[in-house]
DNA sequence: TTTTGAGTTGTTCGA
DNA sequence: GTCGAACAACTCAAA
């Protein structure tokens, strides 16, 4: 007797271990493995440039590890999906869920289409420790608070996370599909091939997400409390790209953790983890979060829109160093250190007093870890207007944080090659170092490095009046 | 229902 | 240079 068929459809888990969707679709059959890149539709909700450079190579990875098996289509998912089962005659779909609002409408309709036509769809959990669902408070409510929310929520009263799976035994993929794309076919990668220089600092794909986890156990995670603060050094652990994407799954870097010696440095790397899932609730009972403040009082915020001072910042030439630096890094590698994120976004929002959905947009074209929740949460967060009581004179002041974080000055001198020369002491402020240091320095302002396009000290002043002015009264 | 303590990542000022 | 206090008011979580 044959095996039947069943379809596996692959969404954003490009890996083949722990991926409980494929490991059922493996059980006693032939499995026909499809990925559907969806953007043929006009969506707000379109993945960003330089996620698509990493889903290329990704898939590309995928692919290969499967001996060409995979097969690409573009467009809607459902009709494609349906002809598959016709033409197959297959009447089982697993896959794996996406928590983004729009993804869930789509699939739920997916499941409703199928069915009228006699396929079973079967969904997972795959990129969530605990579903947003099991996560509430004792009034039924979501957290809106991390700590409870991680501490007591999730640590405390929800079952562990679902222990990781290996690679389905004796899984058998059907030959890929006569109609089938190749991946250069889904023109992920520009016309202009400004993605070199973004693939080159990286390797993408799920082996080597195993390789970046187990450099980071080795190195990063021995001071990665303290450590992660700097952005000269390698601390953090640069796995968001791998985990967005679902080349290595949450559960597999969790239980890896576990197995380690508990100290300060895994509970605070674990937590991050936890800000990770605390950003999918968050998504998850606020479909807006993308757009809408979470706290509505931000509604009336006067934020001053200024396209010059919009594009200086884009492309790093505010004239305040450590900005600059963070936003060349981003550029140049689709990544920027965590702790010059904030430096960077609380410099657009309360130093530029831009909105805040100006940096959420640019970072979702220009990260290779875009991603809706955490870039979303993320980014009201520094707004304030976030689940967070941030308190409202919480502004960075990115000349105390490139002292504080960057001592020696080796990032800002890594990515604003201009500056190289200038002593420590004012390569964070060097409008305030003398006309001789500055010489010596071969730094000119305003010809071969930008004055700064504000105040540091006034615009403070002003950003609290801002706050001030949204207090309800 | 009321009360109480606390809230990822900071800065400035003055002793 | 170092350290602690002050910087709003509000909302949240839990007792």
């Amino acid at each position: 007797m044959t095996q039947p068929n069943v379809i596996h459809w692959f969404n954003q888990d490009l890996r083949l271990l722990d991926n409980p969707a494929l490991f059922d679709s493996a059980k006693d059959n032939h499995v026909l493995a499809v990925y559907i890149l969806d953007d043929l539709k006009e969506s707000n909700n379109s993945i960003g440039q330089t996620s698509k450079v990493w889903l290329h190579h990704s898939l590309e990875s995928l692919n290969e590890s499967m001996g060409g098996k995979l097969s690409f289509f573009r467009g809607d998912p459902l009709s494609i999906l349906s002809k598959l089962c016709s033409k197959y005659q297959i009447n089982e779909i697993f896959w794996n869920q996406i928590y983004e609002p729009h993804i869930i409408k789509r699939d739920e309709h997916i499941k409703e289409q199928m069915a009228l036509q006699g396929v079973i769809s079967n969904t997972y959990n795959a990129s969530l420790l605990w579903h947003p669902d099991n996560i509430k408070k004792d009034d039924g409510s979501p957290y809106k608070v991390f700590t409870p929310f991680y501490r007591k929520g999730c640590l405390a009263n929800a079952p562990d996370p679902r222990k990781p799976l290996p690679l389905p035994e004796n899984i058998h993929f059907l030959d890929k599909d006569g109609d089938s794309l190749k991946v250069k076919d889904l023109e992920l990668l520009p016309n202009i091939s400004w993605d070199k220089k973004i693939s080159q600092y990286w390797n993408i794909g799920e082996v080597a997400a195993h390789v970046q986890l187990s450099k980071f156990l080795e190195i990063g995670i021995k001071d990665y409390k303290e450590g992660r603060n700097y952005p000269a050094k390698s601390y953090v652990s640069k796995l968001s790209p791998y985990i967005h994407f679902g080349e290595i799954s949450p559960n597999q870097i969790w239980y890896k953790l576990k197995q380690l010696d508990f100290n300060k440095n895994i509970d605070h790397f674990m937590s991050e983890l936890g800000w990770r899932e605390f950003s999918y609730s968050q998504l998850y009972f606020n479909p807006d979060l993308r757009t809408k403040n979470l706290q509505p009082k931000f509604d009336r915020f006067p934020w001053k829109y200024d396209k010059p001072n919009l594009l200086a910042w884009q492309k790093g030439l505010t004239g305040v160093p450590i900005v600059d630096a963070g936003m060349r890094q981003l550029w140049q590698t689709g990544y920027i250190h965590n702790r010059v994120r904030m430096i960077v976004a609380s410099f657009l929002v309360k130093n530029l007093l831009l909105h805040w959905h100006y940096g959420e947009q640019w970072f979702w074209d220009c990260l290779v870890d875009a991603d809706l929740a955490s870039n979303s949460a993320g980014w009201q967060w520094v707004a304030g207007s976030g689940a967070d009581a941030a308190p409202y004179f919480r502004i960075f002041n990115p000349v105390t944080q490139g002292q504080k974080f960057d001592p020696d000055g080796e990032y800002v001198r890594s990515y604003v090659p201009e500056l190289e020369k200038l002593p420590n002491k004012y390569l964070f402020n060097p409008w305030e170092a003398p006309d001789f240091v500055l010489q010596e320095s071969e730094v000119f302002l305003g010809v071969n490095y930008p004055n700064p396009i504000v105040d540091i000290k006034e615009s403070r002043k002003k950003a609290l009046g801002a706050f001030e002015s949204i207090k309800i009264t």
